[in-house]
DNA sequence: TGTTCTATATAGATCACCTATGTCTGAACG
DNA sequence: CGTTCAGACATAGGTGATCTATATAGAACA
């Protein structure tokens, strides 16, 4: 997948309904049709960097098949990040589209 | 900027326009409006990279101040490879989007 | 009880990109 | 003429995000 933006999804995600981990990678592959899949390994170290940041908080509950997991939601400080992410976003989709379509 | 889409940027624009290196990073951050800045130290291994792999060729040439410079320009395969680019490009912003404004 | 599935976790490799620096050439200028 | 300066190209080395591969634990089920 495009290297940048795995942040945003994962803070999004999360912000329209708390998930666990598996989750939200789950529900990423779900609504994008599969382009993007975000495996294991790219997703527990994301959540990691991102609870230490304080951008999203985990607590140990269940899964929806009743299973053991650590379920993330959303912090203030992870709203905010993702309004500049968002906007972020926005602006390099915007300049991506001059250069291939030049006015 | 972005990981993974500097190969588009830079085949796009010089399909539009035949380039020197130089010439491509000053016309991508003139048509972004300074949002993507390409530096030499990016831009030249992307080059020769893109040529390596026949996706451009570069001859030497004049620059416009009519000094010495290697100019590229897009080989057959390079806008077939732009082709598939800007599919995968499109797709990208697609998925991002069902990510951030569900349906 | 051993196999399988869900779920979380981590180490190590990879690869694109950035920082910093170097080299070459020609022009301008004293 | 020598020196300096700017345009242009080049490369080494580092960084950081993501991927591959593997590991662990508990629950279900045969």
């Amino acid at each position: 997948m495009l290297k940048g933006t795995l942040d945003l999804l994962i803070l999004r995600t999360i912000e329209i309904q708390p998930r666990h981990g598996l989750g939200v990678s789950d529900r990423i592959a779900q609504i994008t049709g599969g382009t993007f899949v975000v495996k294991p390994g790219s997703l527990f170290p994301a959540l990691h960097r991102l609870e230490q940041e304080g951008y999203i908080e985990g607590a140990w509950g269940e899964s929806d098949q009743g299973r053991r997991a650590k379920v993330y939601r959303i912090t203030a400080a992870g709203r905010k990040r993702l309004t500049t992410e968002r906007r972020s976003w926005d602006r390099i989709v915007t300049a991506v589209g001059q250069v291939l379509d030049p006015a």
